[in-house]
DNA sequence: CCATTTACCTACTATGTCAATAGGTTATTG
DNA sequence: CAATAACCTATTGACATAGTAGGTAAATGG
């Protein structure tokens, strides 16, 4: 299940996207905008920032904007930074979880595949797309 | 992400399929063979017969069987049981959750179009198909 | 008929994540 | 230099996860 982290991140992006002109969006706006805790969301707008999804700026005239055009960003790339990895098992999200039952795994095949499919879902949608 | 209670659901299916020729196998061997606390599975075991995918008997000679031909298990009706709603988002997993931004949200077709296709891929892939 | 086997039942717990809230400090600019 | 806005650390209540613990009830083979 998709948290709030990733929707409401997603919502930034595409309010961002609709209301700046290149400027910087005050985050107070897009709070009040989106009917989100400004609180709430300085936590996930930081982690944007850090993820390289937005630039902020402090001070008068200051706030944030995206780093790239809509249609350079996909969903999954947003999605993947806000919630951790998108994989359906422990045993494919941690690299380094070595499972024992690897190769006699009669699910893992199919977990894979999941994977692979909701990947490509996300990776395919870009943010140009959602607005 | 598929916890535990899923996962070890369809080990314990599958176990079964392979293990059974018609009667009842004790929880006992099942956990034995899976490498699972026979504790922990006891209570994923119990919602299964609940939800009519397992049957119990007690006793000597008794244990679980399964209820159906593996071909007449999906996946996706194993894994819904255990994980609750399958839903991408909270909007989608609670009928009774109405949203007030449902008639603008941006999102809101992706989820569906992204449950959708989850639906299809673990409602077509067979217990039958694992084995 | 009874000891053994097995399912079935209730309760508890440690750990972690989610969704926020609270209260500050730093940076920028009109 | 005051207002604006980002940035930072810490805390919290509620809930879910992944079990553990210790029993009772039912069925059967000897």
């Amino acid at each position: 299940m998709i948290s709030t982290k990733g929707r409401y991140a997603l919502r930034v992006m595409i309010d961002i996207a609709q209301n700046s002109d290149g400027g910087y969006i005050p985050l107070k706006d897009i709070a009040e905008r989106q009917e989100i805790s400004k609180k709430y969301l300085e936590i996930i707008v930081k982690d944007m920032v850090a993820g390289g999804l937005l630039k902020g700026a402090s001070g008068k005239g200051g706030g944030y904007k995206l780093c790239r055009k809509p249609d350079k960003y996909s969903v999954g790339e947003i999605l993947e930074l806000m919630e951790g990895s998108m994989s359906s098992v422990v045993c494919l999200a941690d690299k380094k979880f070595k499972c024992p039952r690897k190769k006699t795994c009669e699910t893992l095949p199919m977990w894979q595949e999941y994977d692979e499919m909701v990947h490509d879902f996300f990776y395919g949608k870009k943010l140009s797309d959602l607005i």
